[in-house]
DNA sequence: ATATTATTTCTACATTTGTAGAGTAATTAA
DNA sequence: TTAATTACTCTACAAATGTAGAAATAATAT
């Protein structure tokens, strides 16, 4: 089961502060801020999904990410490299370091981070 | 506008083929293939997000993409770095090489890339 | 000529998504 | 203790999506 848009918007700001209450989160958007109820819609959602889970505290609940961001986009990104690059992460990679403009020292910065992942093995 | 999975999927056909016919688009699913009014629906929603133009051929119609394969992902990774990655490309780049696991090889040839890139500049 | 096949348009319908009001219960501020 | 606030559940509803039948038409095979 997949996030939709407004989901994932939602997931991003928990991602973000980690755990919230709802009054919390309605007040990360920006605004025009959606409605309570409307968040709660989509918290439910998330939770049908398990993609969210929550702790209660009194009479409210904290809530917070089941899945991580990283892991989210990890997936993510494996789904377009399967679909776009016929899962191949290296033809992902020079495409992806042809068609972005990193700065020279953003690459020279990224050469060094791969020379030490090539020492590595 | 954005396409659906539904909608993209069936993009990724047409990208694959350049131009096609109905039937050939059809006949391109994986089974179990979709009813051709189904294809016939997406196709005639495709056109409406301008993602898709034809040619009209004798009786039928000889489909293309507007959009190229190229244009649309670049698209796709710039959305998803903008959220996932507060919009900076190289921290992206980084988390992509240290996530990944590419082989040795795939990484000295991913390093000769960004060596080149770095003297055009 | 007629039955068959392919193409397209129209219509339909269930599911998912985006958004939120109404109602209820509990909590707090006046 | 009464009014205001919060959190939550239920219900609703329009728009988008996934899927496809029915009908009209044209082209083809027999």
């Amino acid at each position: 089961m997949e996030l939709s848009n407004a989901e994932e918007q939602l997931m991003q700001i928990l991602w973000k502060k980690e755990k919230a209450l709802m009054k919390e989160l309605v007040e990360a958007y920006p605004d025009p801020k959606p409605a309570t109820t409307t968040v709660a819609t989509l918290l439910k959602r998330m939770q049908d999904k398990n993609f969210v889970g929550y702790e209660q505290q009194g009479r409210s609940r904290e809530y917070f990410p089941k899945v991580s961001k990283k892991n989210y986009f990890s997936k993510q990104m494996n789904g377009m490299i399967k679909s776009f690059f016929n899962n191949s992460a290296s033809q992902f990679a020079s495409f992806f370091t042809e068609e972005s403009d990193l700065s020279e020292k953003e690459l020279i910065e990224l050469r060094k981070l791969i020379d030490e992942k090539i020492k590595k093995k």
